[in-house]
Parts: structure tokens; C-alpha cells; sequence
DNA sequence: CCAAGGATTGGC
DNA sequence: CCAATCCTTGGA
């Protein structure tokens, strides 16, 4: 099935192209707050708002699947960015991720939360929720290349809330490493997961 | 091969 | 607070 675009292509054009993903997933993920991501799945179109991320590192970041090298599971996180990583998480939940930075390096940038825009029939807040209200999972979306696919991010205008950084969710296993402020999130925004951002600083 | 544990969620 | 649920990983 073809995806409709208007005569002039607008649509088109508004689509971030794999240049926006080869870049540290700390500005990645920052500079995806605000805008658009879409799933078009057949005739049906999901998008949400991206209120929250967050960035993990390579081998370096003990918080990052990436710090046991390029399992099978990780590989694709060393791999070109602009790329999805989908993984399942506590036998329950699917993550949707962008890889991001040179390839040969690993990094991404995991999508938490959004705000419903168009075709969400679940919740948008939380990974998990994220990935079940777009109708994303690993085992059709890992790998799909974000530039030029059916999973895209589309250029929106510059968010008016302030950005907050705050400590990733859940990562207390990674030691000093889960004190870095690599959560990313728009000020106020109802969206936005627990636990609340605390003593984030405003950037 | 096996044991341990996780970038979560929803219910009690 | 805690169990659900299964994939991934490291180690024997």
C-alpha cells in the first residue's frame, strides 16, 4: 500500500533524514522532544507528540545494552544510525529506540512517552505503552530503517516548554552511571512518565 | 545447558 | 509493594 502525500510533497520533506540520527544520542535526544513520530501501518496512521527520551551510550555506559559488546541483541546499536532498536523488556513490554552516532559506535535514543496526536487507541505514557498505542514490536520493527520507512520522525515546530535533563529510569544496576542526566523531558507535561523528573535542571 | 536478572507495567 | 513473563547474557 502506497503512503498518500499531498501535491506538494510538504509531508514529505518534513521527514528527518538518517543526517539527524548520525550525532550524540545526548543532542538526539534532546532535539526529538517536540516533534512528531509516526507509524503508518497500512491505511492507518499513529503519531504522537515525543515528550520524553533518553540517551544511552557504547560499551563505556553500564546502563546501555551496549556494554557487553555487540551481543546479538546489541548489534544493531553499533550498526548505522537512523535505524530502530526494538527489544523486549521483562517478558512484557517492547522499547522503541533510534540508533544514533557513527557507525561502529554504539548509541540511541529510547522514546518514553508521548502525547496522542492521531490513531492512539492506548496509552502514550511509559516505553511499553508507547510502543502498544503505536503498534510497534520487535518482531516486525527492529531494524527498519527511520528514513524513508513506515516508522518516521516529522519536523515540528521548536517545543515552547523548557527541557529538563534528570537521572535515566531504572538503571540503579549501573552505578555512577545511573546518576548521569541523560532523561530528557518537556517541563509540565502531563505525558510524561514516573517518576516525576525531580531536581532536573533546566537547560 | 542453566540460573539470574532486566532501559516496565498494572494491580493490590 | 510486588508479581507477571520471556528474552538475553554470562558462566559452568
Amino acid at each position: 500500500m502506497r503512503i498518500p502525500r499531498c501535491a506538494t510533497g510538504e509531508k514529505r520533506s518534513t521527514q528527518l533524514g538518517r543526517a539527524f540520527y548520525a550525532r550524540d544520542p545526548q543532542t538526539v535526544g534532546k532535539e526529538l522532544l517536540g516533534k512528531v513520530l509516526v507509524h503508518v501501518d497500512g491505511t492507518c496512521r499513529r503519531a504522537v507528540r515525543v515528550v520524553e527520551t533518553e540517551a544511552y551510550g557504547g560499551t563505556e555506559d553500564l546502563a546501555s545494552h551496549a556494554r557487553f559488546g555487540p551481543t546479538r541483541r546489541a548489534a544493531i546499536m553499533f550498526g548505522p544510525p537512523g535505524v530502530s532498536y526494538v527489544y523486549l523488556i521483562y517478558g512484557i513490554s517492547h522499547c522503541f529506540n533510534a540508533v544514533t552516532g557513527e557507525e561502529g559506535l554504539a548509541s540511541a535514543v529510547l522514546f518514553r512517552a508521548g502525547e496522542p496526536l492521531e490513531g492512539c487507541l492506548h496509552a502514550t505514557t511509559g516505553p511499553g505503552n508507547l510502543c502498544r498505542a503505536l503498534g510497534i514490536r520487535r518482531g516486525t520493527h527492529n531494524g527498519v530503517d527511520l528514513s524513508g520507512g513506515r516508522i518516521f520522525i516529522e519536523e515540528a515546530p521548536p517545543p515552547q516548554e523548557r527541557i529538563l535533563s534528570s537521572p535515566r529510569v531504572n538503571v540503579a544496576f549501573a552505578g555512577s552511571w545511573a546518576e548521569k542526566p541523560w532523561r530528557y523531558t518537556l517541563s509540565g507535561n502531563r505525558f510524561v512518565s514516573r517518576p516525576w523528573p525531580s531536581g532536573g535542571r533546566p537547560l
